[in-house]
DNA sequence: CGCACCACTCGAACCGGTTCGATGATGGTT
DNA sequence: AACCATCATCGAACCGGTTCGAGTGGTGCG
């Protein structure tokens, strides 16, 4: 069914119906009528490519992941649902193109058979190749996270600094003398991997600033890891009272490893960090945390990037946000 | 960057560089070297939009996924990840799109417009109105899950019904009497899900086979829910010392109630079922479970249709797959 | 009555590829 | 030298939409 045989049924050429569809023109209450008749009793729907052509426009965004091998953290995830339902808004579609390892197969062809009217990066490297890529391609892009030195693309991003700063004075204010921050993993560090980095340096500084001793560990994502790891702080640094993390995945095996350890949260121990509010809300007891507002981002992000599509020219827009830590039970006094 | 450009550039017709990229036909070797050196030089990559358009294809599959608003379980996401993987090794591109609820939109948008070859349905009913319209619309698909009387389409499905049987005859045989099911939420079952509908059946007749006591019980899909349901069954049924159970997202909060109840696994209380090995993994202690091969299901489904829109007129493809259970540490002789 | 204007419709060109039939050059046979 | 097969290439048509300029007929106004 296409458009010339509805206009053949219709008694109307083509360019009418198509005027008919898109009211780009106006067209008589009449034929306007037995168009739609046709297009109802045939049930007729405008070819997705051909439109794309003849727009040069696709109406489909790309969402680049990081390879599907590497399990997607819960912030990750909501960030996934929360494009895909801010881009349903759109009326855009969304083309899931994993990255990095083997895979740039993919986001090469995206990117470069104009696939898409632009691209959502996430997991964004301080200094990201393929932030150059999409430049370099001059197509519309948008990233959750930023790079180091943000220029011609609008990003979306949670101050980490800020927060783990906020969260080293939630802990001195609470009288903790020793404290550990459990990072993402090695590899992630050694990438140049913002959140990570940022949060390191918040981190030491603002503990400087309140006179704390400060050690910072990284930790590989996933469960075992964060048992190891606290392990490791038990026996490092047994004077440490209390930990500040971004590491969701870590969590359960840092549940288990405190439990092994028959230390009370947050009678012993305090924790606190920047967290995914349901997994906050699932740990044991509910977590002193700043969530990560993955939805709001995910909607801002599209946002920011349609406009940009839309208006290439006017200067990319970005959003830092400070979510607020919300008290729950994780943390406590220092106890003598 | 057009094909007409570079036929321009390299003193050729449009047609020849169509054939020196395709290979559909010979070209000499001294014009393709011409041509390949200046398509180097611009970097040219061909529309994807107008190659769709021109050879009736579009090299994208459309993968249907719950809505966004509801949180996808782990298995769910293993099968997101593991078609994006299997579709990246035909080399084909992978568009999300959210159905239910009132998202119906874009599953319309895809299936009607002919913007995807083929679609991949997760999340089956067992008579699903979307099968129907995939089926009116003769659009290839295959579903991971499978109707009840399935028709035209490919499928690829866990055999539920056996392995909790399995189940149930591993806790009879370690002397269990008095067993319960901890099936997926209220909603599902109502809205005729496969997978919890015959894992009811395959649990009832297995039970009433070795002659246990067996009761079922719904559970949400979220760790509160898993904590007041355990409650809920020491509250109804104490004399219980075992369960089956499919529902993944409740088992941090089943865990959660096994301790507060003060009962060791599998001491007190033996747990199994069907359950994604990275999670029976991460249960403390590991679950003993029929682990679903998410990976290997999406590579099939993949295959599969791929294979359909190949050959259309092929007899459709499925399996029904019985991943073994793995023996992990959740169960034991019950204590008299 | 004639003219300008408006509302509506049409045909043709275009988007950027693929594919088919035709054509010209080349070389080998008889 | 005439003929035929083969190979490489070209031009044109097509996929299914959108968009532009150019009619066409009817209306209001001077």
């Amino acid at each position: 069914m296409n458009i010339g045989e509805i206009a053949r049924r219709a008694g109307v050429s083509r360019s009418t119906v198509s005027y008919a569809l898109s009211g780009k023109r106006p067209v008589s209450a009449t034929t306007a009528q037995r168009i739609n008749d046709v297009i109802a009793e045939l049930g007729y729907r405008p070819n997705a490519s051909a439109r794309a052509l003849a727009e040069g426009r696709t109406r489909t965004l790309s969402l680049v992941i990081p390879p599907a091998s590497r399990r997607l953290t819960d912030v990750q995830l909501s960030f996934v649902a929360g494009v895909v339902e801010a881009a349903a808004t759109h009326d855009l579609d969304v083309l899931l193109s994993p990255s990095g390892g083997d895979h740039d197969r993919s986001f090469e062809r995206v990117v470069t058979g104009r696939r898409v009217d632009g691209v959502i990066l996430m997991e964004i490297l301080l200094d990201d190749p393929r932030v150059a890529r999409l430049e370099q391609e001059s197509l519309p892009f948008v990233t959750i996270g930023h790079v180091e030195r943000p220029g011609t693309a609008p990003w979306v991003d949670v101050d980490y600094a800020e927060l783990i700063t906020r969260c080293v004075h939630h802990l001195a204010d609470l009288g903790h003398r020793d404290v550990v921050l459990i990072n993402r993993s090695d590899e992630l560090v050694a990438a140049g991997y913002g959140p990570a980095l940022r949060s390191s340096s918040g981190f030491l500084t603002a503990a400087e600033q309140r006179g704390l001793t400060a050690h910072t560990v990284c930790c590989a994502d996933e469960p075992a890891a964060g048992l190891a790891c606290f392990e490791e702080i038990r026996r490092r640094w047994p004077e440490v009272t209390a930990a500040v993390t971004i590491n969701e995945a870590a969590l359960p095996g840092l549940q288990r490893a405190l439990r092994h350890a028959g230390l009370d949260v947050p009678r012993d121990f305090s924790i606190t960090g920047v967290i995914a509010s349901r997994l906050a809300e699932g740990f044991h007891p509910p977590l002193t945390a700043a969530d990560v507002p993955a939805g709001d981002m995910a909607q801002l992000a599209v946002d920011f990037l349609v406009e940009q599509i839309a208006n290439p020219g006017a200067a990319p827009r970005n959003a830092l946000l400070q979510p607020a830590i919300a008290l729950r039970s994780s943390t406590g006094a220092r106890r003598h």
